[in-house]
DNA sequence: CTCTTTTTGATAATGACTATCATTATTATG
DNA sequence: CATAATAATGATAGTCATTATCAAAAAGAG
């Protein structure tokens, strides 16, 4: 029998690490990776793109990021880390914020009808916004 | 200025179309495209992966279908049209259905809140299915 | 049947993300 | 500090799910 013993890697703390945290943190926009690029670059003209995926895919297996797919085929990042819900506008594409539900009152009422151990869910609405109602009612 | 009028495009129904639906719906599972043109191909061998993506993309785009995407790469699809929620287990992978809350009383909750207009909510569960779980004890 | 429009199959293209790898930066340790 | 060990970086090639393209075929209307 082989055991393979994973030897827990130690973090490496780097300039770029950092600024792309503080560039994740400095808007309350869920971005994606390519936006954070750009954010970045303006500090550090030459990190690499992948640099980027790199440490957004540490941060959110480390949970100080948050990782988000909704429909579309990117990924969005956010630096909000407690727990809250989303809103997509159907018709600008925005996603909102929305601190709904958060209380484990959903987890255990699923909890109890599967008998699943429930850690955690995704709740995210669709819909149209104040603004775009506004503009469609013309 | 120019207007564009979109005429509504005639839909047609085609062997491929319905062997696509009817494989989707022979199976409670959340099939991924290449699961589906598997089953498909064996009714009609010469089917192209391109034709399978096509329609579900149409039935999706219609309500005849559910698109489903979850963390991964791939998009998952669902016959089953009514409304229910979703769990995925961890572990395994598994995604259930579970018929939680369905009513408008999330949707009102947050559209007071918001002074969104709410359509619909995704709602995706996470944790230890029941097989898991038991494996997991031993 | 004939015309028009949609769909198909085959395949190339797209695009977000990941792997690779030589080099550099960071941390631990002598 | 010096040095060794290891993780991170930048550049770029590769992957892979999905989409676009387009000539040929099929479906529906009249």
């Amino acid at each position: 029998m082989i055991v393979i013993i994973k030897k827990r890697q130690m973090l490496k703390h780097t300039k770029q690490k950092e600024v792309i945290l503080r560039v994740l943190r400095s808007t309350n926009s869920h971005p994606t990776a390519l936006w954070i690029y750009d954010g970045v670059r303006r500090e550090l003209p030459h990190v690499s793109l992948a640099t980027v995926y790199r440490n957004l895919r540490q941060l959110a297996g480390r949970g100080e990021v948050l990782e988000l797919q909704f429909g579309g085929p990117l990924s969005h990042f956010e630096g909000r880390t407690d727990k809250h819900n989303h809103f997509i506008c159907d018709s600008c594409g925005h996603i909102f914020d929305v601190d709904g539900p958060v209380d484990g009152e959903l987890n255990d009422q699923i909890a109890q009808k599967t008998g699943f151990k429930i850690s955690h869910y995704r709740l995210v609405f669709y819909g149209i916004c104040r603004e775009c109602e506004l503009a469609l009612r013309l």
